[in-house]
DNA sequence: GTCTATATCCCGATAGAC
DNA sequence: GTCTATCGGGATATAGAC
């Protein structure tokens, strides 16, 4: 397995013009101002769309955990669910880590609030993990959870049906990953119940 | 801290056609066609100094290490070294790991060739801890790789240098939780050598 | 090596028929 | 709701002066 690098989800897709959209909908360019008031208005639901349909993935695992489940059994999951999203459940996710970072800076403030909403739900279930001194020390909630994103979000660049591994297995390594990355190691078996820090 | 995703690294950056490439470099668009043949051509330079920038960076870094270093020092090293290029050392590094996706189908062809020899790089260092049984069970090599090179790329889309963290703090979070993600935990001290897998 | 044109093409957007 | 036709702007690329 000397392989390295050969991302090609999406290989040879065209660049992304009215023309090239209208023609994967079964449409031609005009058509889709019937739709779409502009370019950058359709850009800006594909943005809103690859968050909230990645969003509603990873709470519904999350919620689908037994009600007493522990923090990092819930982080988890949503790591799992998260991956998947990016994997296979849907192209706008891919699509919204992809282009975020380029589109015209207007359409990216309208966006803001959706990024900053779908992080504080992460910021939550990271913070819980770390008010049950779950978390290794050292870790910085904002900046794990940044780097977790990022190797979440970058398998679509990478990940390609054809190879080995199946999403399944991906997202397994990415829980394993992550987890072995974050969480504090198993105590040795304490006699009585765990000191809480602070 | 409830903040959330911000990436603004070139927020409101021109969109990069060649006239704001000239500006940048000081002239106008014609002038460009005297050291370039065409928009392809700069932008497959720009990919290639990418990871070629990167690479040497890393690879001086471990090369620094002492000769008898073990394979998890070195992945450790080039952790940090390839993290710190993102977030510092090169612009390129960042434009590579931001349009490679998105070039046209020929110029991606053309730097395929450098994908995999850097990824070859990174799959001896990881290789060389597995063989080292310096890896938990169950980390798959290609997979384990293409995750960290995620979390590292990524951060390039929201550090930002009015934010809390450091460049130097961001890269130690990244080994940090590179290497627990990866690495076997320690073994309780054995009496004799450890034995070798396989 | 960089400049000022200018040619050419393509894309986003609009208008109006059906 | 989708089509055809077209306008206008902007981007790549070229030619030739300096």
């Amino acid at each position: 397995s000397n392989e390295s690098d050969s991302p090609n989800y999406a290989d040879d897709l065209p660049y992304g013009t009215l023309a090239d959209i209208a023609a994967l909908a079964g449409m031609k360019t005009g058509s889709l101002y019937y739709h779409f008031a502009s370019r950058e208005e359709l850009v800006a639901e594909i943005l809103r769309l690859g968050i909230e349909i990645s969003w509603a993935h990873v709470r519904s695992a999350v919620d689908a955990l037994p009600a007493n489940s522990d923090p990092l059994t819930r982080l988890a999951a949503a790591v799992r669910a998260h991956t998947l999203s990016v994997l296979e459940i849907s192209d706008y996710t891919t699509a919204q880590t992809r282009i975020v970072t380029q589109v015209p800076p207007e359409v990216r403030r309208g966006h803001l609030a959706d990024q900053r909403r779908y992080g504080s739900y992460w910021n939550e279930l990271i913070e819980a993990a770390a008010d049950a001194d779950a978390l290794r020390d050292g870790i910085d909630p904002f900046v794990g959870r940044m780097l977790i994103f990022g190797a979440m979000n970058w398998t679509a660049e990478w990940y390609t049906p054809r190879r080995g591994a199946t999403v399944e297995q991906i997202a397994d390594q990415a829980v394993s990953i992550v987890m072995h990355g974050l969480a504090a190691p198993p105590k040795a078996k304490p006699k009585r119940a765990p000191i809480r820090r602070g």
